[in-house]
DNA sequence: CCTGAAGACTTTACTAGTGTAGTCTTTCGT
DNA sequence: ACGAAAGACTACACTAGTAAAGTCTTCAGG
């Protein structure tokens, strides 16, 4: 029984995919202009990250929590102990409306993941904070995570690392330059899973 | 008027972001055991992805189109001239059910990018073809796809590039080895942005 | 002390997209 | 010709989000 327990919908089966090598071809046979090179550095690029939000969402379901979730224990995390923040400061945060945080609060509230508990000096204020589960189901994603990302780089000596490190986070600010207002703008179309 | 005519429902605002460097050191903070190096090349690499899918959203919204629509472009461009396909068919390259597609071709044959007629010899078969109109806007997309492309990776010379390419492609088939039967195996979580 | 305004969260109504299950139409074997 | 199978569509339900209205607490001013 590696099937955990709350499936959640699911698509309906695997689409055989084409390798990174074929599909750069199609689009050189429909769109002649293409860079070969470039395109498969994208889309290499791009079906790697996918398959990496696959496979934390595959962690994150045996651990039993969604990647919805996740995010929210990542923002306590980052905001450090007592790992607690209001409603409000959390979707702003994250990016959501106030009313789709009280949502999420909730779901992880019934899972015991977080507490919700008004301020003792100012009962207008809510507070969120992790509880010792969320904590822990956050230290064991990061522990499952750190053996696959480990086991994606074994091939890479750490100057080869470091060389990725850099070209990626060139390009990292290629991007942030060409999206000027947008440090982290995720308005227009959402991005869909959450960070790392 | 550089806005595009129909808005999606958007996010409230732009979140601040922690710079990798600060979110890598956080993760050290809170979970010692992290590998600042690897953690460095994963969260780069999932930030880029989600600012590149943001930045192809901005351009399909200048389009008029939704990525949903843009993956079943693709979908016909991959299957070639005379970019015809049934709707079981394209659910299955695509990772949907049937019932999911002929809503989506609903919505995308209201908007003239593909047609629907039954199948002349088989008359349970149902085609949808590709108009110009969607092979234009497809082609418009990789063309603006291309520049953007092009000017993440102006840094970069040939040689770079090529370690690139070899680099990720090498983590990708860690990624592919690390899921067994996962040929684009898309179930459990779903990777929510289409692949270019 | 009471009243009214402002702030923070929640509730309600609605939208978009998808999955499940059932229905309809056409085809094909007997 | 008839019955069964296949393919697509329809009806319904569910999830997660936004927007806007509502509720409750606090605090300033008369």
């Amino acid at each position: 029984m590696t099937e955990s327990s709350q499936e959640p919908p699911q698509a309906p089966q695997a689409p055989p995919e084409l390798a990174i090598s074929e599909q750069v071809a199609v689009y050189q046979r429909e769109f002649p202009n293409v860079d070969p090179q470039v395109e498969t550095i994208v889309s290499t690029l791009s079906r790697l990250s996918r398959r990496m939000t696959v496979a934390y969402g595959r962690h994150l379901n045996d651990l039993g929590i969604s990647s919805a979730d996740w995010e929210v224990l990542k923002a306590l995390i980052v905001a450090g102990a007592p790992y607690r923040l209001g409603p409000g400061e959390l979707a702003k945060r994250i990016g959501l409306t106030p009313a789709a945080m009280t949502h999420r609060v909730d779901r992880m509230a019934t899972a015991g993941l977080v507490t919700r508990s008004r301020d003792e000096s100012n009962r207008v204020r809510v507070n969120i904070e992790l509880t010792e589960l969320g904590r822990e189901k956050w230290l064991e994603s990061m522990r499952m995570a750190a053996v696959f990302e480990e086991s994606l780089l074994q091939d890479a000596t750490p100057e080869e690392r470091s060389e990725l490190a850099g070209a990626l986070g060139r390009m990292l600010r290629r991007v942030e330059d060409s999206q000027p207002d947008a440090q982290g703008r995720t308005d227009d179309l959402a991005p869909d899973d959450s960070e790392r």
